[in-house]
DNA sequence: ATAACATATGAACGGATATACATATGTTCA
DNA sequence: TGAACATATGTATATCCGTTCATATGTTAT
């Protein structure tokens, strides 16, 4: 942490994102999408959870700028963003595991 | 991100553990803690909040061990329980300011 | 054009939670 | 012991948000 404190607007857009990372359905599809770009059904499906669950969610990552989309034909394809994401998934496995 | 895919009981914990960072009032009380530790009163009139409201906060940050307590009379200082708190937080700084 | 498939979106419901108020617990000092 | 101060906790409320269902939008192939 720096001396100086950041501006409380700044702690508010921080709190957003990490609120979207507080949630295990929009985790567990970071992950699904972690090693290689999935399709919206394959997704879902390797998740076991509903299509217009998971691209709610899809929505939320994308508003943050957590994800990639692709279009191929039908299928849209998303990825993680950049390797901000994962490290930042990485830290807090740190915690945990520790 | 490893090859291997997390449990999804960790990637549950995980999510907790971001909820957590993923609300303004914890993370200002965090940043105002990081450099040196503060009795409850002091962090409330810092942030010019109710005292139970941080108390209620501070609570949780201690269920998650990310602040550590010591009793000096009649006060209470927080701090910071170690790093990787910095970390995570700087990590999400990193991403929003670029 | 229309059927079939993939994805996105809108609305509603239920559960989680941050805050405030009141009060209890704990500590110091006279 | 009792007053004053510091912190914690219980309860209630209001807001937020994840999920589901229904449906719309978009794409491909016949």
């Amino acid at each position: 942490m720096d001396n100086n404190i950041p501006d409380i607007e700044i702690l508010f857009e921080l709190a957003d994102l990490f609120k979207v990372f507080g949630d295990s359905t929009r985790l567990r599809v970071m992950v699904t999408i972690s090693d290689s770009e999935r399709s919206v059904t394959e997704i879902a499906e390797s998740l076991n959870m509903e299509q217009s669950t998971i691209s709610h969610q899809l929505r939320v990552l994308r508003q943050n700028k957590l994800v990639r989309v692709r279009r191929d034909g039908k299928q849209m394809y998303y990825s993680l963003d950049d390797d901000h994401v994962k490290k930042i998934i990485e830290m807090g496995m740190d915690h945990i595991l520790e």
